[in-house]
Order: C-alpha cells, then structure tokens, then sequence
RNA sequence: GGCAGCGUAGCUCAGUUGGUGAGAGCGCCGGAUUCAUAACCCGGAGGUCGGCAGUUCAAAUCUGCCCGCUGCUACCA
C-alpha cells in the first residue's frame, strides 16, 4: 500500500489582494508536498480561499454586489498567484463550494448530538456601524459633543453593550482532553515555542466558545435554528475535512496543516476540540511559520510597504523568489526579506552556486568530451567526497523531516561546497593536457555530485531543476529520491550546456 | 502585571552536563587560478559573547539584579 500523505495551508481571506505572506505559506507548504512526492508518497495538497463572513458582506455591499458574485471575482487572485507560483495543489477549495456547506452542517449536527452546543447569549460591545463586537481592549475613550466620555471602536465608531442569541460550544470541557493530547503528542504543535503558548494557554483554563451569528446571514446556516450562521472558525477549520473527502474522507486525517503564527489557537485548541466532539480523528501536527517582514517591518498599507508577491515573482523569477524564502526564513522563526537580500542570496547560492558547479563541469564534458557523460573512475579525494555527499543528504533528509526546511537547504549548500573543493583540487582543466581518462574521472565525479544536489533541489525549484536535469541527462524517470543512487549511463549525449541561473547584476 | 524566550563578528545565526586559542554562512580585503556565470579554491581582517555583581581554580555557558527586544496571556484606570 502506498504511503499517503494529506498537508494543507490555511485558507486565505479574499478581502483583498494576496500579500507576500500567502505567497509564503503556499511556497513552504508546496516545498513539503513536493518533497514527499518525490520521496514516495502519495500526496494530497489542499489550500484555498475562506470566504464567508462579515467583512466579506460589508464589502460586497458598498460595491453593491452579492457576496456570491464577490468572492467569485476576489478569489481569482488568489488562484493566479498559485498558479503563478507553481504551487501543486490538488484541490483549491472555497468555502462557499456547496460540499463544504453540507459539510459543515454534519459536522455542526454531530457536535450537537454529543450534546456540545447549547443555546446561551453573546454579550459585548458591539458598533451597529461596523455589525462588528469588540474586546474592551480594542476600544478608544473619546469625548462626545457634551464632553462626556464615550467609547468608539478601532474604526472610530459608537458602541454599544449588546446582548445577542448564540450558540456556544462546549469548550470548557475539553480542556483535559486536550492537555492530555499535548503531552502524549508532544509534535502536535510546532514549533515549541508555540507548543508551550498554547498548552499554558489551556492550562489556564478554557471559556465556551460562542458558535453562531444571527447579526450577518453570509455564512454557513446553522441546522435548524433560522437566523443563526456559524461561526467563521467552524466554517474556515471544516474546509480540512471537505478536502479530504467528508467527514469519513479517504484523506482523513491530516498529516500536517501549515498555518501562520497568528492562527495557531484556532487550529490547535479548537479545532482538535470541534474534531474530539465530533467523534473524528485529529490531524497529526500543526506547524506555525512565521511573519515574512519588509526590511524587517510589518508589511501594512499605510506604512505603504506593501509588496505584491505576483510582481515579485515576475521580476526575479519563481524559482529565485521560492528558493530565497525557503532558504533564508528559518522556517517557523519570522523572516526579513528586501530587493539587496534576495540578490545576494540567489546570486551566492544559486548562481555562484548551483548553477556554476554545473556549468564549469558541464562546458568541460561539450568541450573534451564531444559532450558525451564519462563514465565513473578514480579521482584523488573521491571517498571523501562521497562520504560528504552521503552524510549531507542524511542531513537534508533528516531535516526536511523535521521541517527545518532551511536547514536541508544548508545541507545542500554544503553538497555543493564540497563538490566545488573536489573539482578545484583536482583541476581538471589541467589534466585535459595531461591525462584526460583522469580528468574524465573527474566530471563524472562531480557531475554526478551535481546530480544529486539539484535531485534534493527539486521541492523547492521545480522548474530550473527540471532543466538542469536535462542538461545532467537524468532521464525524466529517475528524479525521484529512490533514484538518487542511478547514475547516468556512461556515454549519454549531454545538450550544449546553457546557463540556468544567471547572475544577477542589475543594481538595486 | 503574569508566563515563556531572546540579546555572540557589518548581516543571519550555531555554540550550556562551565575548561584546549569563541565558530559557520553571507558580505568585505588579499592571494592563487582560469574549467566556469569577475564565479570556484586558499588565506585574512573583524567580536568588552547586552550591562553590573556574584559562585568557581576556571563562565558566552551557573546565580542575582539592571537595560533592550519578542511571543502568549491578564488587567487597571
């Protein structure tokens, strides 16, 4: 039987344009689906739009649409950018598609039959203005035309103590059950420093959760109580289970949901509670990257920093733009990113790099060799090379399990590093006048270092590798991970060699 | 306010059962070389390891206090 493997990204809120921060989560999480589809396993990627909900309603009503006929045109950008991206999604699932609305509904029904959601009152400060509730923390003291105080919202708008039917899930009583999750799975949330801000979180205690809305109607309608819609998190988590089939989905459960820093309370202390209630297995594990900062600022309108990724990605090429954030951003940790950095790092590995291993190795076979690939010989210091290259890929193994993707990016780095040693120790170049079985010996050698390196490269660059691939003459089905120890047949016609990562000298 | 974490070369960071001369990558400088994308290879400069005090024969590594920063969380008025 097939290994499987089902990853997703959080779903993106359409009410506005993507941002590098989707462009990020995509690429990260398309890094971990390609790796494991390359390593053997069958996988299922899903990712979408989350497009129900207040803002979604307000917005389509001052253009004077319907909320249908918004999100349809919101949500394309979206999927342009993936595509754009390269991104291997199986599925991208919108809320509003109408399985996922049947499917929140069994689910809601399920929770309902555990005897988990009972009918109470909302209460809290609410601006009719904004149809929106406020914490007492988000809301500014002003002054009112007769100088008394009033309190406004974020949006400088009244509000209001209101009381609102809802209904509420039992939230207080999975505390324990999740506790105990926490410490039989300890990798249920990573990184670790999220790990511990969650469990303190619910060691402290757990409030039941307010689960409909009757101050909207652009959502999933609650089961048989008319004016109730849900709660966006019941709606926005389910799409998981929608994705992987229904709530008996072939896909279920999930073995990874990438998600951001900001949403991991949702997707590790409710959403595992919905699930428990609902009588369903729970996903495997959350990873919580972090933020992608501009120039170490928060990208925000009105700082006017904002970078439209889709621009980014035209201007240095998708792969340069995914192999520098996979590359530079420790992968969980927050990450700065700027025109200068991605030049320097793109030009230091990929062009100095990668790209130049291959072409100084390559133009030496077009030029010696009639561009036919050497067979495999001894060469003075090929253990230790092959010794490097073993103990390296163990490493990018090793850490791309883990999802220390940087990390396995290192690795590889230092695979090309020890591949360059090799070539410069042995100069090649020189034994083409002395002694050309030798220096025959030597290509291979590294060619096949080169082989192997932009093997482990492919998660994160699919297209340029899949070139450099035909350059090296690896046949187009011995690219997967099982083929990493198939070198290519002696003799094989290599293509005149072109460069594929040119260095990057425009100024900044 | 509480809990947690962080502050080491220009930049990003590694380095705690305390003990040979404090490291890596990038950037910078020099050398060598010419197969290659002025790349690769070799070498070098650069750090009061946030500050102060303490424990110890010995602290980046332990303790206390202080300064700065981050995350989660709570709350007053």
């Amino acid at each position: 039987m097939t290994k499987r493997y089902y990853i997703t990204t959080a779903i993106a809120y359409p009410n506005g344009k993507p941002h590098m921060g989707h462009a990020y989560e995509a690429i990260a999480t398309d890094v971990i689906a390609r790796f494991k589809r390359l390593d053997g396993y069958d996988v299922r990627f899903l990712t979408g739009t989350d497009e129900h909900g207040l803002k979604i309603a307000q917005a389509a009503r001052a253009e004077d649409v319907e909320p249908r006929a918004y999100v349809d045109r919101m949500s394309q950008p979206f999927i342009a950018l993936d595509r754009q991206l390269g991104i291997s999604f199986d599925r991208f699932i919108r809320t509003t598609d109408a399985d996922h609305k049947a499917l929140c509904q069994e689910l809601w029904t399920r929770m309902a039959e555990q005897g988990d959601l009972y009918l109470g009152r909302y209460e809290g400060w609410y601006s009719v203005r904004d149809e929106a509730y406020y914490d007492e923390a988000e809301l500014v003291v002003a002054e009112d035309a007769a100088g008394k105080p009033i309190k406004l919202s974020p949006q400088q708008t009244p509000v209001e103590w209101t009381v609102e039917e809802s209904w509420f899930f039992k939230l207080s009583a999975y505390a324990e059950p999740l506790l105990k999750l926490y410490a039989e799975q300890p990798d249920f949330i990573q990184p670790i420093s999220r790990f511990n801000e969650m469990r303190s979180f619910v060691a402290g205690g757990l409030s039941d959760l307010s689960m409909s809305r009757t101050s909207f109607d652009w959502g999933v309608p609650v089961p048989g109580s008319p004016g109730h819609v849900m709660y966006v998190w019941v709606d926005a988590l389910a799409n998981y289970l929608t994705g992987a089939g229904g709530l008996e989905g072939e896909w279920w459960p999930a073995d990874l949901h990438v998600i951001g820093k900001d949403v991991v309370r949702f997707h590790t202390i409710y959403w595992p509670a919905f699930l428990m209630s609902a009588g369903i297995a729970l996903p495997k594990a959350v990873f919580g990257h972090g933020f992608v900062l501009n120039r170490g600022e928060k990208m925000s309108k009105s700082v006017g920093n904002v970078v439209d990724p889709a621009a980014m990605a035209e201007r240095f090429g998708v792969d340069r733009l995914r192999w520098f954030l996979v590359r530079e951003v420790a992968f969980g940790e927050d990450g700065s990113y700027s025109d200068e950095a991605i030049i320097e790092r793109t030009n230091a590995d990929l062009a100095n790099g990668i790209g130049n291993l291959a072409q100084r190795s390559l133009s030496m076979v077009g030029k010696n060799l009639d561009g036919a690939m050497p067979g495999p010989g001894e060469a003075a210091g090929l253990d230790a090379l092959n010794d490097s290259l073993e103990m390296l890929t163990e490493a990018y193994f090793a850490a791309m399990n883990g999802l220390q993707l940087h990390k396995a990016l290192e690795a590889v780095m230092g695979m090309v590093a020890a591949a360059n040693g090799f070539f410069a120790e042995n100069a090649p170049w020189s034994l083409a006048k002395t002694d050309v079985g030798a220096m025959a010996n030597v290509l291979h050698a590294t060619l096949d270092a080169t082989r192997r390196i932009v093997l482990l490269v492919q998660p994160v660059m699919p297209e340029a590798s899949a070139r450099l691939l035909d350059l090296l003459g690896v046949a187009s089905d011995a690219r997967d991970f099982k083929d990493i120890g198939v070198i290519v047949d002696t003799g094989t016609q290599l293509p005149v060699p072109q460069g594929v990562f040119p260095r990057w000298s425009e100024a900044v």
